[in-house]
This record gives structure tokens, C-alpha cells and sequence, in this order.
RNA sequence: GCCCAGGUGGCGGAAUUGGUAGACGCGCUGGUCUCAAACACCAGUGGGGUUAAACCCGUGCCGGUUCGAGCCCGGCCCUGGGUACCA
């Protein structure tokens, strides 16, 4: 009998469908394991080659835990909204859903084919609405609460209104987006109106009027994480800065929470590095700098205190609220020029020229707090409103950006810190600033001769004793915003009174997306929800036109799946016990700043609330590697429809054409599939070398346009999903970008043809011995069962299938048909190639799953050896090997190698100076 | 610019973490089987050198530590990824 894997593969399909092989519960009896995938958006173009990867190694993974006897969680779903959907929708008016639905349906058929141990019972959907109930129902819990800085946690808004009501704020420690100080009676005076005003400004769930990147192609706002070179990463299109009234996260009142996280789970050290970066943490002083003629004071943030003696002008973000102000009627034009300029520039043009030096002085004098020294305030773009406070100090002798500055426009350099032995020189003559904080201080009053890091400290303890500022902790991570201008989201539960913001009951959720007639902004600019009709509440306050991000309905999909058919809660207690976080997370490295932080945040916010009982969602999360594309050239001479083998084209003035890689094999073109492949090479002709029309090749991005896309489907067609499986595996290292080379594939599935005749004599009969295993049979298979596992445990899957290639050569080598070894090898082989895996299993007599077995043992007992072979080297030079006794001492062992003749022969007749014996290993002789 | 990975045969990649570099697979060469092909099997395959062997060279480059370095240290070059005026 043959290995015909179409029909084993559909065989088996078919009962893992039928006996809910995969569907789990919780089971007390067992201990948990939660192995995740970052669930895809179903795309148009369906999977290609590259997708699975992370998918069949958590499957493997999945898979071995639960031969180890773990209840495995291991689900799937799609993250069903988002803007492909919509485009297609505003092109051919199709609605999202039906799109969606569509591709969902064919990712689910190619995901099937490839045998996934995932319980589809538990699938989740980001736009079905008894999905995103939970969406709106958290984003109502934000809006309900506030993050209190002194427990550092979530509390309710109602606690804050009561602490309101008996002491103002004065006291209150809250991330919250205004600094105005108001009193009980203030409070208590105030309207319902002024009163939700000012509570807005304090939830984590807020509306404000913010900078936002306004992408106008795509008509919305984008995440920080949705732009990448002042352009939106889908689509590539321009974005702007733009004030507008958004729904945002209070995501930075976690900054410390989510920085701190980090040093408790398991993440590659440069994904964590990647989030710290993000999320910035800088420590410095706040320092209030009076102005010149004005009861004004300018607040700057500074991570280096210590060169205040040092500071020779003011910066200000040209979109500071004090420019106005302050600049002077002889400047007021060329600001307002500056500003206008500043304006008018995108974001990518902004980043074009970063070295370009720009600025305007405002005629404006700040007032240094404690030198008392009067320096000239500028407007220049190189401070950034949203950072700080929107203004700096700039201290050209000791920070790059602001020396250029200084340079450019002819402004003082002062020298305050210089480094450890050196004398001060003149700045003048510096063709660069000295910004390391390695150094002594000078011209520096009371900080004078002091440590750079002393002086820091020293002179935040002044400005605190003199309330000229205080010690200041800094955050890059900025507030998510939360709105987009689209149709195809999550609705937000929101509704307007008297323009003032309410959420909806709980017991109205979920607030249904409603049908529009077209998916487009409406003519007077209010985003497509704009056209839906009724779109208000009972009582007629109309809706919230927004919609929610992408990055909403994937931020709490994880627990969602512990409890995925719950209409009360989003996840109950007793699920949330068992399930507790993800084990493991295998995802792509893209999400680094943006899912990974969002629903670490979200997740953090349900711990507050005490709804989920861990603090941190995935205690271990491995990135898989790109696969890139193997993309295949022809060579087309000149002015001409012929084309020339690949080492013959340097005789010829040709060009390189792209070709569609499944027309090659080998490097070798079709050269009949060629000429069908498109009507222009319908009458090509071809200079062949040997007989073949040999192509080019190189590795890029595995996309359409390169025609080196390849199908899943077609693989499986051909060589079956086992196959697939482990060649995906075997192709490198899990986390490693490497390239799809299908030619490497026969390998793998020889393999598997050499594995199914172990199992059958040569008339191909079933033919499997009882007799024990000898023990060069049971050495071949033990150290498998152990190698095996170790790879497992560390992700190394593709040495792993080199060992299993190892063991099936050797037991080949063997004849070996016994049982026992069979049956061991079956067992460790099926996390990998699960549907041969059964049938193999079934072959030998077994009437249950294999996925209900037990990972075998490893008995080291057949793995001790007698002997080991030493390699003899001469000043390191390794020359000869010896077989001697494993239990040999190591005196005894050299005196065997000194005795050979053939050590003799390398000594040449000198003496040894010295012989180092390595026991079991290598003996090196010093000559 | 900064941060993080990584540079090993024609190719994808191994190397027990300082102990015989190139496992396993692809490709290639020769052979067996076949009318032929496919499949399968056997042998070879880092470079130089030799009839064959001996031997020499070899893990991006230069230097160091060590009995011994692909692995550790210092300096440099290159590739990939992330990030970008964050005060």
C-alpha cells in the first residue's frame, strides 16, 4: 500500500470533525495550557505560504502538551473588521459583512486543509454583535472610571464625584487631562453640564479635543501605531496633524504599569526593548521660567536639570498657546508666517527634512529661575507640541539639536559640564555638543565641581525648596485615540445631551452597527454613520457617528475565547480561573507597539476592576520570522520576444521580467506552461543551455507583484499538509525571516514515503514484528524521544525534523518494523505531521486518536555507551580518533593515547609540554 | 543617527553553548533498476592539492584571551529589522 496522503488527510479530517477531537472544557482534573495565535484579518487574497508558519508551530506545541496530559486551549477566530472591507464596499457598494463573510469562509477551508487542532467551537468574530456587546461594554467601563496615581489603579468615577463633593480636587492625584483646581463649593455650584465637562477630563474613557493624524484618503484619524513615515500604513496615504474632538484611552495613566510589566513575562528582549522604547520613560524636572514684562510663566520639561546655568534661550512648539501672547508686535508677522509655514507642511515633508534648521524668534525674553538671566524665546519645530510641555530649555553646549540650533541662528553656547580630566574650552570652536552625562560641572553656582549625576539631584532638591519646579517623570506613550470616521467598526454605546456625552445602559448592549446606503462620509463631512437613519436613542439624542479602531475588538479577544458563548459577561470568574492568561503567544513582530500595548493596557484596566485575575495577559509570546518570497526572472533580449537562459545573458543586452515562480521547478522553466502564461509569450523563443531554460532568482517580499506567491492549497494538492507542516518547520529557525523555496520540499516529503514503509515488507503488506526491540533499535528511538522533546520545549522545530529524519534513516538502515519503536515513533512524529500520525497509529492496532495517547518516556538506559571516540589533536589540531572505554579515567586515557603509534608519529620524537584529556571528548597534546 | 538581530558550502540551515565545523535536506556528479521516464536505492560532494594518499587553507575583516575559538573579549566592515528632532 502507498502513502496516499489525499485520502489519510481527508480520512482524518473528516473524524477529528466528527468526534470533536479537539473541542475542550474545563477540566479541573487537569492542568491547564493556553496556546494562542494572533488571530488574522481575512484578507481577499487568502493565505499564502508565509501565514502558517506561527500557526503550525503553536499547533505542534498545542499538540505535544497535550500528549503531556494538559488541557490544551487552543482556539481561532477572525479580526473581522477593518478597512479593506470598507474600501471594496465604497467601490462596488457590496456590503462589509458579505466581504468578510466570504473571506472568512475561504481562510476557514485553507486553514482546515492543514489539519489545526484548534476548537472552532470557541471561534470568535470582532463584528458579530453578541462579539463586540463586550467591545462596547468595556469601553463603557473606561468611561465609568478614572486612574488614581496614588493607588495607581482604576477607581470609579463615582468615588472621584464623591470625593468631589466633600473636598474639591485639590487633593485628588488622577491622570487626568487639566490642571484647573477647583473646590466642593465649586464643584457643588456647578451645573450638570460643567459638571460632566470637567469629569470628562478625568476618565479613561474620554473626549477631547486632541491632535490627531488626519489621513483625508481614507477620511479618519489614525493610531500613532496606524502611520509609519507620515503616511497610514494601509494604503500609504498622506496624514496631517489636525485638532479634533476624539474619543481616546487614558493609555498613559498605565505608562509605569505597562514599563514595570514587563520585567515579569517572557518576551524576546527586543520586542520588550521595542516597548520600552514606545513607551519612553524619561526622568527629569519640571521648571518654571518666568518671561520678561509679563506675569506669565513657561513650564519646561528637562532630563537635565544640572546644565540650567547653561541654558541660553527658550524653545517653544510653534503650536504652543503661549506664542500668541507672548511674541511682540514687531515679530507677530514673521511668527505668524513661521506658524502658518509649519502648518502647511505634512507630516512626511516634516520627516524629509529633519536636518533643515528652522525657527523664528518671538522678540520675547524668558527669564532663567536661577540665574535670574534673561534669554530670547524662539518658536522652532524641532520641539514638538505633544511631548513634555510643548517648550524647552535649550542648553546648546550640552544637547545635539539644540547646538545646531544655536549654531545656525548665531545664539550663545554656554560650556557647563566637562568631562572627567579635560579643562573647559571655548564652545565656539566645538563641531559638536557634549551630551554625555559623564562629567564634573563648571560655570554652575550652587552645583558647581559636582558629579553630573549628584548635580541632578542636588538641583531638583533646590527647585523643590524654592517651588521653581519639581522632580518630573516623563512618558512618550502617548493617549490611544479612539474615534475613526468610518463605517465598518465597532458603534461606540454614546449618545449626546446638550452636546455632552452619555454612555448607554449596559442592558441596551449591543449597539448595533446600522445599515447605511452608502459606506461613504456624508456631504456635510459627518462620517458615514451620519446616513443611517433613527440613529438615536428612545428618547432622541442621537448617536455617536464614530466608530471604534481596529485595534478594539483585539484587545480582549484572548479572554473572550475562555468563555466565548457567555451572554452575561464578557468572561465568568470560574472560566477566568481555569484559563487564567495565555501560556504562549505566537504572532508576528508587527504588533509590537500597537495590539500588544493596547490589550496589555485593556487587560490591565479588567484587573482593576478585578474581572480577570492576572495583571498581564501573555506570560510568553514568540514572534515567527517572515517567509519571503523566492521571486524567479527570465531574460528578455532587447527589442526582440526571445529570451535567454540565466548564464548566457551577459552576452546579450537583455531585460530581467519577473516570471511567475510556479512555472519554474528547479530554477528550470516550463517553457510550454511560459508561453500559455500570458498572450505576449505566446510566440517567445528561447536560448536555451543545456537543453534548459534555466532562470534567476532572488529574494524579496513574498507578494503578488513579484509572482512569487505561493498557495498553501497547491502545496497540499501536491505533497500533501503533513508535508507542508514540516517543511514549514525544517526550513529554519521559528523567529528567523527566511525564504520559500518550494524546490527543498521534496526532501521532507520522501521522508514521509521512507517513514510509510517502515510500516509495510516489500509485496507492501502491513508488516509489523511484536519481537522486542534490540538495543541498537531502542538506542535510535530513545535519544529521538529525547531530542525531540527538547526541541519542543525550545521552539527549535527545525531540528527537530532533521532528528526525525535521522531516526527513519537508521531504522531503515535497521529493517527495524517493530512495534514498540513504531508506535514511539508515531507518537513523537504526530504533533508534527498529525494525519499520517493517526493513520500509522491506527495501523498498529489502535482504535482511539492518537492525540489522546501520552508522549512516550525516554529511557536513558539504552542511551548509555560503552565506548566513546576521542578525537587526538595535537596543538589543536585534531589528527586521529580513538575508540576507548566510556568509563575510562582520565589518566588511564592518556596513557592509551601516548601509547599509539600513530601519537607517536605526530610527537616527531619531541616531548609533550603538556596533554589535556577532556573526558568522553578530545585529547589535545602540547608540543 | 540611535536600538535590536545576524554574517558558516552552490542554496535552506546544523554544531551538545569553549572541545572532530558543515548534521539534516535541496541541488549537483556518477552508478543500480527501467525499453524509457517517474519512483526508489547505492556512492561522492567546503576550497586547494595528489593517479591516490599525505598535507595545506577554511565560519565577514583585523587583533587578543586560551592547550583549544564559528562560539569569549576589543576594533572595523556588511546585511536585515525597528525607531526617528521625545528635550
Amino acid at each position: 500500500m502507498d502513502y496516499n496522503f489525499s485520502a489519510i488527510e481527508k480520512k482524518w479530517q473528516e473524524y477529528w470533525q466528527k468526534n470533536k477531537t479537539y473541542k475542550i472544557d474545563i477540566d479541573t482534573n487537569k492542568p491547564k495550557f493556553y496556546v494562542l495565535d494572533m488571530f488574522p484579518y481575512p484578507s481577499g487574497a487568502g493565505l499564502h505560504v508565509g501565514h502558517p508558519l506561527g500557526y503550525i508551530a503553536s499547533d505542534i506545541y498545542s499538540r505535544y502538551k497535550r500528549l503531556k496530559g494538559f488541557n490544551v486551549l487552543h482556539p481561532m477566530g477572525y479580526d473581522a473588521y477593518g478597512l479593506p472591507a470598507e474600501q471594496y464596499a465604497i467601490q462596488t457598494g457590496q456590503h462589509p459583512a458579505i466581504t468578510t463573510d466570504i473571506n472568512i469562509k475561504r481562510y476557514r477551508e485553507q486553514l482546515d486543509k492543514i489539519g489545526f487542532s484548534y476548537d472552532w467551537d470557541r471561534e470568535v468574530r470582532t463584528s458579530d454583535p453578541k462579539y463586540y456587546h463586550w467591545t462596547q461594554w468595556a469601553f463603557i467601563q473606561m468611561f465609568k472610571h478614572y486612574f488614581n496615581k496614588q493607588s495607581q489603579k482604576a477607581e470609579s468615577i463615582e468615588s472621584l464625584v464623591a470625593v468631589f463633593e466633600k473636598e474639591g480636587n485639590q487633593n485628588v492625584q488622577a491622570a487626568c487631562s487639566t490642571d484647573q483646581i477647583f473646590s466642593a463649593d465649586q464643584w457643588k455650584s456647578w451645573s450638570q453640564n460643567q459638571q460632566q465637562e470637567m469629569l470628562l477630563n478625568y476618565r479613561l474613557a474620554f473626549l477631547a479635543e486632541t491632535q490627531v493624524n488626519w489621513c483625508s484618503e481614507l477620511g479618519t484619524v489614525l493610531a500613532n501605531d496606524e502611520v509609519k513615515d507620515g503616511v497610514s500604513v494601509r494604503g500609504g496615504y498622506p496624514v496631517v496633524q489636525k485638532k479634533m474632538k476624539q474619543w481616546s484611552l487614558r493609555v498613559s495613566a498605565y505608562a509605569q504599569r505597562l514599563l514595570d510589566g514587563l520585567d515579569t513575562i517572557d518576551w524576546t528582549d527586543s520586542l520588550k526593548e521595542v516597548q520600552r522604547n514606545w513607551i519612553g520613560r524619561s526622568e527629569g524636572a519640571s521648571v518654571n521660567f518666568g518671561v520678561k514684562g509679563n506675569d506669565k510663566t513657561i513650564e519646561v520639561f528637562t532630563t537635565r536639570p544640572d546644565t540650567l546655568y547653561g541654558a541660553t534661550f527658550m524653545v517653544l512648539a510653534p503650536e504652543h498657546e503661549l506664542v500668541s501672547e507672548l511674541v511682540t508686535p514687531e515679530y507677530k508677522e514673521k511668527v505668524e508666517n513661521y506658524i502658518h509655514w509649519v502648518k502647511g507642511r505634512t507630516e512626511r515633508e516634516r520627516m524629509a527634512d529633519v536636518n533643515k534648521i528652522t525657527g523664528e524668534f518671538i522678540g520675547a525674553y524668558g527669564i532663567n529661575p536661577i540665574t535670574g538671566n534673561e534669554i530670547p524665546i524662539w518658536i522652532a519645530d524641532y520641539v514638538l507640541a505633544g511631548y513634555g510641555t510643548g517648550a524647552i530649555m535649550a542648553v546648546p553646549a550640552h544637547d545635539s539639536r539644540d547646538f545646531a540650533f544655536a549654531k545656525h541662528f548665531k545664539l550663545p553656547i554656554i560650556q557647563v559640564v566637562v568631562k572627567a580630566d579635560d579643562k573647559a574650552t571655548d564652545p565656539a570652536s566645538w563641531e559638536e555638543s557634549y551630551d554625555s552625562k559623564e562629567g564634573r560641572m563648571i560655570n554652575s553656582g550652587l552645583i558647581d565641581g559636582l558629579e553630573v549625576k549628584t548635580a541632578i539631584s542636588s538641583i531638583i532638591n533646590y527647585i523643590e525648596e524654592k517651588k521653581l519646579g519639581y522632580g518630573k517623570i516623563n512618558f512618550r506613550l502617548r493617549d490611544a485615540i479612539f474615534s475613526r470616521q468610518r463605517y465598518w467598526g465597532e458603534p461606540f454605546p454614546v449618545y449626546y445631551k446638550n452636546d455632552l456625552p452619555y454612555v448607554l445602559d449596559e442592558s441596551e448592549l449591543p449597539l448595533e452597527l446600522p445599515e447605511i446606503d452608502k459606506y461613504l462620509p456624508t456631504e456635510d463631512g459627518q462620517p458615514p454613520l451620519g446616513r443611517a437613519q433613527n440613529w438615536e436613542t428612545a428618547e432622541g439624542y442621537p448617536y455617536e457617528l464614530s466608530t471604534m479602531p481596529g485595534f478594539a475588538g483585539s484587545s480582549a479577544y484572548y479572554l473572550r475565547y475562555m468563555d466565548p458563548k457567555n451572554n452575561q459577561e464578557l468572561v465568568s470568574k470560574e472560566a477566568n480561573a481555569y484559563w487564567q492568561d495565555v501560556d504562549l503567544y505566537i504572532g508576528g513582530t508587527e504588533h509590537a507597539t500597537g495590539h500588544l500595548i493596547y490589550s496589555r493596557f485593556w487587560n490591565k484596566f479588567l484587573f482593576d476592576l478585578g474581572l480577570v485575575c492576572k495583571d498581564e495577559p501573555f506570560k510568553k509570546l514568540i514572534n515567527q520570522g517572515m517567509i519571503q518570497g523566492r521571486s524567479n526572472f527570465v531574460y528578455r533580449i532587447k527589442d526582440s520576444n526571445t529570451f535567454v537562459s540565466y548564464n548566457l545573458r551577459s552576452d546579450y543586452e537583455v531585460t530581467e521580467i519577473h516570471v511567475d515562480v510556479n512555472l519554474v521547478h528547479h530554477d528550470v522553466l516550463d517553457i510550454e506552461k511560459f508561453k500559455a502564461w500570458r498572450a505576449e509569450f505566446n510566440q517567445a523563443e528561447f536560448i536555451l543551455e543545456d537543453n534548459k531554460y534555466i532562470c534567476g532568482y532572488a529574494v524579496e517580499k513574498m507578494s503578488k507583484s513579484m509572482y512569487n506567491v505561493v498557495n498553501p492549497d497547491t502545496i497540499i494538492e501536491q505533497y500533501g499538509a503533513d508535508t507542508l507542516r514540516l517543511y514549514e518547520m525544517f526550513l529554519g529557525p521559528l523567529e528567523d525571516s527566511k525564504p520559500w523555496d518550494t524546490s527543498g520540499i521534496e526532501g521532507v516529503h520522501r521522508f514521509l514515503r521512507k517513514l510509510w514503509r517502515l510500516f509495510f515488507d516489500a509485496n507492501g503488506s502491513l508488516n509489523i514484528s511484536n519481537e522486542t526491540p534490540n538495543p541498537g533499535e531502542q538506542k535510535t528511538i530513545h535519544k529521538t524521544i529525547k531530542k525531540i522533546q527538547e526541541d519542543i520545549e525550545k521552539f527549535s522545530f527545525n531540528t527537530s525534523v532533521s532528528a526525525f529524519m535521522i531516526c527513519v534513516n537508521e531504522l531503515s538502515e535497521l529493517k527495524c518494523n517493530k512495534r514498540e519503536v513504531l508506535s514511539n515513533l508515531t507518537l513523537i512524529l504526530s504533533p508534527f505531521a498529525p494525519h499520517i500520525a493517526e493513520e500509522l497509529w491506527s495501523l498498529l492496532g489502535n482504535h482511539t486518536s492518537v492525540t489522546d495517547a501520552d508522549f512516550p518516556g525516554c529511557n536513558e538506559a539504552f542511551l548509555v555507551e560503552a565506548t566513546k571516540t576521542y578525537a587526538v589533536s595535537f596543538n589543536g589540531k585534531v589528527r586521529f580518533t580513538l575508540d576507548l572505554p566510556a568509563d575510562m579515567t582520565k589518566d588511564a586515557v592518556e596513557k592509551e593515547v601516548m601509547i599509539d603509534e600513530r601519537t607517536t608519529k605526530w610527537l616527531e620524537e619531541k616531548t609533550p609540554k603538556k596533554v589535556i584529556v577532556v573526558p568522553g571528548k578530545i585529547v589535545n597534546i602540547v608540543v
